[in-house]
RNA sequence: GCGGGCGUGGCGGAAUUGGUAGACGCAAGGGACUUAAAAUCCCUCGGGCGUAAGCCCGUGCCGGUUCGAGUCCGGCCGCCCGCACCA
C-alpha cells in the first residue's frame, strides 16, 4: 500500500486533543444514583520531581480500564492526587535551603504537567496534596475522633529509633534491622509514643480477607501471615518456694508440657528486670542482649544464649520437678507474654538452647511408625506437629497432638492456671515520627488536663513557615513559639504535641477524601456511600502489606465513628509488576546511562564518548542509583504519549516486571503510523458514516464482518481480565487483516467503515489521542471518548468451519476441516481418509477413535 | 528456616484452562523499491534428517495418570519474591 498521507505528528495531535477533554470537562465526575459507579484509582505518587516509568505504566493500565468502563456506559470516578508529605522535603530543604513546601509544591506542578502530557482520563477538579492544610486539617478531625472512640492512644513503648533520620520507625518499617529510607542500623529506645490501635481489628482484619475475591491471592497471604494469628495457652507456673506472682507464658505447644526442661524470659521481661536489680551478673546479661540488633546476619549467626535466675518453677503435672529459669537472647518480650517453656526435643531452638546448657532432651511426640522405645533426638528437634503420638507423657499417652492439646488446655483451665488464647503477630501502629513534614498530631499537654485533644474549631492545627533543617532532630520541637498554647479545657498555659504522623496515615484515606474533594468535612456521606469502594486499585507490590492495611484499619476506624459505612476500601486489587531495563558499566565497574553507551554491529556495547568498551549487564528494575532510567518526559516527547503507553502494554503481562527496550518503543511508533496511514488510505473507500447495512453481507464483506466482531470480543474480554499484552496481539491481529484487506464485493465499503471505527474504538482506552485523530478522519464530529463499546455480535464471533487436528494414538498426524459442530461419524470419516493417517495406522486394527467435537480426533491403534 | 511464585524459540510472550505448542510483537537473515539511505512492502525464522512428500525430537530434569500433558499428580534442579528467634 502507497500512500501520500502526512505522516501523524503526535506531538500537535496530542496537545490537541488534551486540551479538548480538559474543555469539555469529559472526566469530571459527578455521582449520579441512576447509573452504576465505578471507581478506578492508582496509588497516587510521591511528588519527588519527576515522574518515572513505573508511574507511566501503573497510570497507563488505570486509564485503560477507566477509559474502557466508561465506555461501558458507568459512571467513573479517576481521581489523581499527591503523597506530599515525607522526608525528601526535608532533605532537599536541609541541602537546597529550600522551604519544603516550595520544594513539593513545585515538583507537583512539575509531575502534573507531565502527568497531562500523558493524556490520562483523570478528573482534575478533585486533586488534593495532603501537605495542604485543606487535607491534613481532615486528618486531625480523624485522629481526634478516633481518639475519643479509644482507636488512638498514647504508650509508653521500646521503639526502633533510626540514627541518621533521627525518628522513630514502625516495625514494618524496619528492613533486615535497618530503616527502610536511609538504610542506619535501627536501635531500640524507649519512648511515649501515639498508636493507632489496629489490633482492635485483628480477627476482622484477617477473616475479611476471605471475602477479597478480586485481590492477588500472595497479597492475601501476606496480610494473613503478618497478621499472624494463632491458638495457644496461656500458662501460670508457680515458682518454688517463692512468694512471687506465677510465671505466665504463652505456648501453642502445650501438648510438648511432659517434655519441658526449662523455662526461659526475654530479657525485656519484668521478672528478668526484678532478677537483674539484685543481680549484677543478670544486669549484664540484659544489656548485652539489648545491645543486639535484629538484622538477619545478627540473628542468624547469634547463638542462642541464656542466664540461669537461679529461680525454679513446679512442673504443673509432675510432682517434684522443677524446671530452672533463664533469660535468654530469643524471646521476644513483643510476643506472647514475653516468656516460654521450653520443649527441646520438640523446636530447633530449645533444643539449641538445652544442648548448650546440658538440659535434658525427652521426646514426647513419636513420630508415626516408628518405634516410641527407641526414638530419640540427636541435632534436629521433630516439629511436625500433624502426624505423631504422644509419649513419655502420663495421661496424654497414645494420644495425637491436637488431642494432648485440648487435654492440657482442659486441666489447666480447670485449675484456673490457664487460658485458651487467641493471639496475633500483628502490633499496633506506631504512628509518632519526630519530623517537621508531616501532618502534626492535634494533641496538647495540659499539666492540669493532662492530654487534651485540641478543638474542632482550632482546626488544622498548622505547620509553622518558619523552620530550620540546619541541626538533627524535629524543628517543630526547637521551634521558639509553635508548641506554646492554651488547655483547649482549662485555658492554662500548654504546649502542642511536636510529633507529627507517619506518611502512611496521609495515604489510609486519601481515597476516601476524592469521593467529596472540597467538602467541609472529611468525607461527605452521601459520596462515599456512592463512590466506595474502590472498585479496581492499581498499585505496586511493595505496598502489598503496609498500605493496604493501613488502609483498611482506616475504613475500620472511620466506619466506627461513622464517617463511612463499609469496612473494605478496596474491592479490587491489581499489583503491577516493575519496569526494568538493561544495566550498563565501564571497564572500571562504574553504573552508565543507557544514553552514555552504544551498541557497534559487531555487538560490542561501547560509550559513546570514548568508544572504550562496556558491559551489559542483566535487566533491573530502573533505578537511579544503577542509572538504567529512562525519562518518560524524553519518550513522550520523541514519540508521544500514545506510543509510550501503547509499549507499556505490549508483550509483558501487567502483573509480572517487563523490559523497556528502545526497539520496543520503536516498534510501538512503526505501528502507530502504520495505523495512521491504513485508515487514512482506507478512508475513501468507505460508504458514507450513518449508512445502513445492506442486506445478507457475503464474501469478503462477511468475513471482514467475523474479524470485526471476533476483536471486540476478544478484545473487550482481554481487557476485563488484565490482559492487555493479549489484547494489543488481538488488535495487531485485526489490523493485520484490515491491511491485507481489498475492498472488491458488494457491502464491502460498509464492512469496511465499520471495521476502521471499530478499530479506532478498541485501541481508544489504549492510544486515545490516536483514536481522536482518526475518529475524526473517520468523518465524525463528536468525541470518540463519548462512544460507546461496540457490542459484539455473537453469531460473527464463530467460524462456520473449523480445523480439527487428527491424532494416531496421540499423534498428530494431520488436520480436517469440517463444518463446525459436525456429526462425530463424519469427522471420523474425514479423518480416516487422510493418507498420513493411513500410512500411521500401517495395517494395524483400530481399537477405538476419540471425537472431541471442533477440538480432535484421536484415532487408537 | 517458613510461606508463595515461576521455568515454553535468540528475546518478550500466546496456547479456548486436558485437545493442532510457539498467536502477536521484537531481534535476525534474504529479497523488492531507491543513485544511496531511511521509510515501506514481500519471504524465512524451535532443532535434526531428507531434493521432496514427509519423518524424528522438542515446553528445566526424572517418573506417573490419560486415547491425549506446556497444562494434572509425585520427586528433584534452578531462579525470583515475601516473612523471619512469633514459642
Amino acid at each position: 500500500m502507497t500512500s501520500s498521507t502526512a505522516r501523524y505528528n503526535a506531538k500537535v495531535v496530542e496537545a490537541k486533543w488534551q486540551a479538548e477533554w480538559s474543555a469539555n470537562r469529559c472526566f469530571e465526575a459527578e455521582e449520579d444514583p441512576k447509573r452504576p459507579k465505578y471507581y478506578v484509582l492508582e496509588m497516587f505518587p510521591y511528588p519527588s520531581g519527576r515522574i518515572h516509568m513505573g508511574h507511566v505504566r501503573n497510570y497507563t493500565l488505570g486509564d485503560v480500564i477507566a477509559r474502557y468502563k466508561r465506555a461501558r456506559g458507568f459512571n467513573v470516578l479517576h481521581p489523581m492526587g499527591w503523597d506530599a508529605f515525607g522526608l525528601p522535603a526535608e532533605n532537599a530543604a536541609r541541602d537546597q535551603k529550600i522551604h519544603p513546601a516550595e520544594w513539593t509544591y513545585a515538583n507537583i506542578a512539575n509531575m502534573k504537567a507531565e502527568l497531562q502530557s500523558m493524556g490520562l482520563s483523570l478528573d482534575w477538579s478533585r486533586e488534593l496534596a495532603t501537605c495542604h492544610p485543606g487535607y491534613y486539617r481532615h486528618q486531625q478531625k480523624l485522629f481526634v475522633d478516633f481518639y475519643k472512640a479509644g482507636l488512638a492512644y498514647r504508650k509508653e513503648s521500646w521503639v526502633n529509633w533510626d540514627p541518621v533520620d533521627h525518628t522513630v520507625l514502625a516495625n514494618e518499617q524496619v528492613i533486615d534491622g535497618r530503616g527502610w529510607r536511609s538504610g542506619a542500623l535501627v536501635e531500640k529506645r524507649k519512648l511515649t509514643q501515639w498508636f493507632f490501635k489496629i489490633t482492635e481489628f485483628s480477627d476482622d482484619l484477617l477473616t475479611a480477607l476471605n471475602g477479597l475475591e478480586r485481590w492477588p491471592d500472595p497479597v492475601r497471604l501476606m496480610q494473613r501471615n503478618w497478621i499472624g494469628r494463632s491458638e495457644g495457652l496461656r500458662m501460670q507456673f508457680d515458682y518454688v518456694g517463692e512468694k512471687r506472682e506465677p510465671l505466665e507464658i504463652y505456648t501453642t505447644r502445650h501438648d510438648t508440657i511432659f517434655g519441658a526442661s526449662f523455662m526461659a524470659l526475654s530479657a525485656e521481661h519484668p521478672a528478668a528486670l526484678a532478677v537483674a536489680e539484685n543481680d549484677p551478673k543478670a544486669a549484664e546479661f540484659i544489656a548485652e542482649c539489648q545491645r543486639l540488633g535484629t538484622s538477619e546476619e545478627v540473628i542468624e549467626k547469634t547463638e542462642k544464649k541464656g542466664y540461669d535466675t537461679g529461680l525454679r518453677v513446679k512442673h504443673p503435672f509432675v510432682d517434684g520437678v522443677e524446671l530452672p529459669v533463664y533469660i535468654a537472647n530469643f524471646v521476644l518480650m513483643e510476643y506472647g507474654t514475653g516468656a516460654i517453656f521450653g520443649c527441646p526435643a520438640h523446636d530447633q531452638r530449645d533444643l539449641d538452647f538445652a544442648r548448650k546448657y546440658g538440659l535434658p532432651v525427652v521426646p514426647v511426640v513419636c513420630p508415626k511408625g516408628v518405634d516410641a522405645a527407641t526414638f530419640e533426638v540427636g541435632t534436629e528437634a521433630f516439629t511436625d506437629n500433624d502426624s505423631g503420638i504422644l509419649i513419655n507423657s502420663d495421661f496424654l499417652g497414645g494420644m495425637s497432638v491436637p488431642e494432648a492439646k485440648a487435654a492440657i488446655a482442659e486441666r489447666m483451665e480447670k485449675r484456673g492456671a490457664g487460658e485458651r488464647t487467641i493471639n496475633y503477630r500483628l502490633r499496633d501502629w506506631g504512628i509518632s515520627r519526630q519530623r517537621y513534614w508531616g501532618c502534626p498530631i492535634p494533641m496538647i499537654h495540659c499539666d492540669k488536663c493532662g492530654i487534651v485533644p485540641e478543638r474542632e474549631e482550632n482546626l488544622p492545627v498548622q505547620l509553622p513557615d518558619d523552620v530550620e533543617f540546619d541541626q538533627p532532630g524535629n524543628p517543630l520541637d526547637r521551634h521558639p513559639t509553635w508548641k506554646h498554647t492554651d488547655c483547649p479545657e482549662c485555658g492554662a498555659k500548654a504546649v502542642r504535641e511536636t510529633d507529627t504522623m507517619d506518611t502512611f496515615v496521609d495515604s489510609s484515606w486519601y481515597f476516601a477524601r476524592f469521593c467529596s474533594a472540597r467538602d467541609d468535612d472529611p468525607v461527605a456521606r452521601d459520596a462515599v456511600d456512592y463512590w466506595l469502594a474502590v472498585d479496581q486499585y492499581i498499585g505496586g507490590v511493595e505496598h502489598a502489606i503496609l498500605h493496604l492495611l493501613y488502609s483498611r484499619f482506616f475504613m475500620r476506624a472511620m466506619r466506627t465513628c461513622s464517617f463511612v459505612g463499609l469496612d473494605e476500601p478496596f474491592a479490587g486489587l491489581f499489583t503491577q509488576g516493575m519496569v526494568c531495563h538493561e544495566t550498563y558499566r565501564d571497564q572500571n565497574g562504574n553504573w552508565l546511562y543507557p544514553e552514555e553507551v552504544v551498541q557497534g554491529d559487531d555487538g560490542q556495547v561501547r560509550l559513546a564518548s570514548t568508544g572504550e568498551p562496556a558491559t551489559v549487564g542483566r535487566s533491573e528494575a530502573m533505578s537511579k542509583s544503577k542509572k538504567n532510567v529512562v525519562d518518560p518526559g524524553a519518550i513522550i516527547d520523541k514519540y508521544g504519549a500514545d506510543i509510550a503507553r501503547w509499549f507499556m502494554l505490549s508483550d509483558s503481562p501487567p502483573e509480572r516486571d517487563m523490559e523497556w527496550t528502545d526497539a520496543g518503543a520503536n516498534g510501538a511508533w512503526r505501528y502507530v503510523q502504520r495505523i495512521w496511514r491504513l485508515v487514512n488510505d482506507h478512508t475513501p473507500n468507505l460508504a458514507a458514516a450513518g449508512s445502513a447495512m445492506p442486506n445478507a453481507l457475503d464474501g469478503t464483506a462477511l468475513e471482514l464482518r467475523r474479524a470485526t466482531h471476533k476483536a471486540i470480543k476478544g478484545v473487550g474480554d482481554d481487557i476485563e481480565r488484565f490482559r492487555f499484552n493479549r489484547a494489543v496481539a488481538r488488535i495487531h491481529e485485526f489490523s493485520n487483516v484490515l491491511g491485507d484487506f481489498k475492498p472488491r464485493g458488494d457491502g464491502d465499503d460498509w464492512a469496511l467503515r465499520e471495521a476502521l471505527e471499530t478499530l479506532v474504538t478498541l485501541f481508544g482506552p489504549m492510544m486515545p489521542h490516536l483514536g481522536e485523530e482518526l475518529w475524526r478522519v473517520l468523518g465524525h464530529e463528536t468525541l470518540l471518548v463519548d462512544r460507546s463499546w461496540p457490542a459484539a455480535d455473537e453469531t460473527l464471533t464463530v467460524d462456520e468451519t473449523v480445523t480439527i487436528g487428527v491424532q494416531v494414538s496421540g499423534k498428530m498426524r494431520g488436520t480436517i476441516e469440517m463444518p463446525r459442530d459436525a456429526e462425530k461419524a463424519d469427522a471420523e470419516a474425514a479423518a480416516l481418509a487422510l493418507d498420513t493417517v493411513q500410512r500411521a495406522i500401517g495395517g494395524n486394527a483400530v481399537r477405538k477413535v476419540i471425537v472431541v467435537p471442533n477440538r480432535i480426533v484421536n484415532i487408537v491403534v
